[in-house]
DNA sequence: GCTCTTAACTTACACCGTATATTTACAACG
DNA sequence: CGTTGTAAATATACGGTGTAAGTTAAGAGC
């Protein structure tokens, strides 16, 4: 009765096998008998492995959150490790439009904040400062990427100019749209940063040293 | 049988009683059966008046979009009417955080994104800047307000300095998280006005005329 | 009076999340 | 081998959901 070659249920093919029902057909579509149908089990066998659905949701976010890559310190500077950063946050935003819209109800993940934030350290900046600059960082890229899911206002989707242009040039365009907020920002605390390190140099902190805590 | 002063049931009664039970009891207290006993009516006669509960979301969220304020042209420069019109939106999401959370999936109104976008176009902002500059914002905004309402990570709620702050205090520590990034974007867009203004001129446009269109 | 229109109510259906109880499958041990 | 303990599957059931379809009631215009 039971087929034969079928791998074991578990909390991470859950989410798994739920984030890929979700891009496949939408928040909507997922239901605990959907997705147990998807496994080849009953609903109900789902709760051996997460609680409820609301744990099945905050663990899609996470397993979404897992794919977001900080280039390391090797990279160039630290506007090019944030830059890094919430671009491949979008990025999963573009790959997961359905299950990012989760992102605007759930808490980033800790460990993904904190390694941002101590780049921010990094950059010199004290700790209120570099909490203000994630604080703008990831509130204008996830409400960035939700714009984007859901479309801009304003914008002749249809217009001649579009129709003209090439996939990949629209796809450099789509890029252009969302770096030129993150530049602002960037370009902004760069400033702060010349201004108050001219200014007194009030904390000992070399541009690059590693210093931790 | 029927209550005697009981106002006929209408689209714009409908909504109201929506964001106030939303506000009351959270997204998930909102069902029609539930808000239709709220007016004190089967859940059925509510799509008498909206096609369907999609619908009756998407109404909410205009309810609250048309309590968004944008600072005339009366006011100081361009700087200030940006500021006011998306404080004017923080705002809003602040009043009903739990009816807030639908903008995250749902467009902004048309008709606000135009006013502000044309009051990015009087400061002197081409279409294609203009574009750009409301994108930076409106996605800013919200994604700082979704942040707000489900909390910052890396914030140390309880700490000790939090406690020591009276609550007005606090109330300014809140506004100055917020415009610590507004000031970020709206200080950069300057900076690109005034160097394009300062480079050629190329648009006729004087920094405050009354231009239309 | 009568009809026409509108908006209310009633019923019914398929589906939802999940509490509870039961059965199955398998590993460890004698 | 059989036994037993345990984890994970299934089965059933309850109260809720959105809404399609059918019915009733109240008022407007003739």
């Amino acid at each position: 009765m039971g087929e034969v070659g079928r791998r074991p249920l578990s909390r991470r093919r859950i989410l798994e096998a739920a984030v890929e029902l979700v891009d496949r057909e939408g928040l909507r579509g997922l239901s605990m008998r959907r997705l147990g149908r998807e496994l080849g089990v009953e609903a109900m066998s789902l709760y051996n492995h997460v609680p409820n659905k609301e744990a099945l949701l905050g663990g899609m976010v996470e397993v979404l959150i897992e794919g977001v890559e900080i280039p390391g310190e090797s990279s160039a500077g630290w506007e090019e490790q944030v830059r890094g950063a919430f671009r491949s946050y979008l990025n999963i935003a573009r790959a997961h439009p359905e299950v990012f819209q989760l992102f605007a109800t759930r808490p980033l993940g800790t460990g993904e904040a904190l390694r941002i934030f101590e780049v921010l350290r990094g950059a010199g900046l004290d700790v209120v400062p570099a909490l203000h600059a994630f604080r703008a960082l990831s509130s204008y890229t996830i409400g960035y990427a939700l714009a984007e899911i859901r479309g801009f206002p304003l914008e002749l989707e249809g217009g001649p100019r579009a129709l003209e242009l090439a996939p990949p040039l629209k796809e450099v365009d789509r890029d252009a749209k969302f770096d030129y907020g993150l530049d602002l920002i960037i370009s902004g605390l760069r400033q702060k940063l010349d201004r108050q390190g001219a200014k007194g140099d009030s904390q000992r902190r070399s541009k690059r040293g590693p210093d931790h805590r």
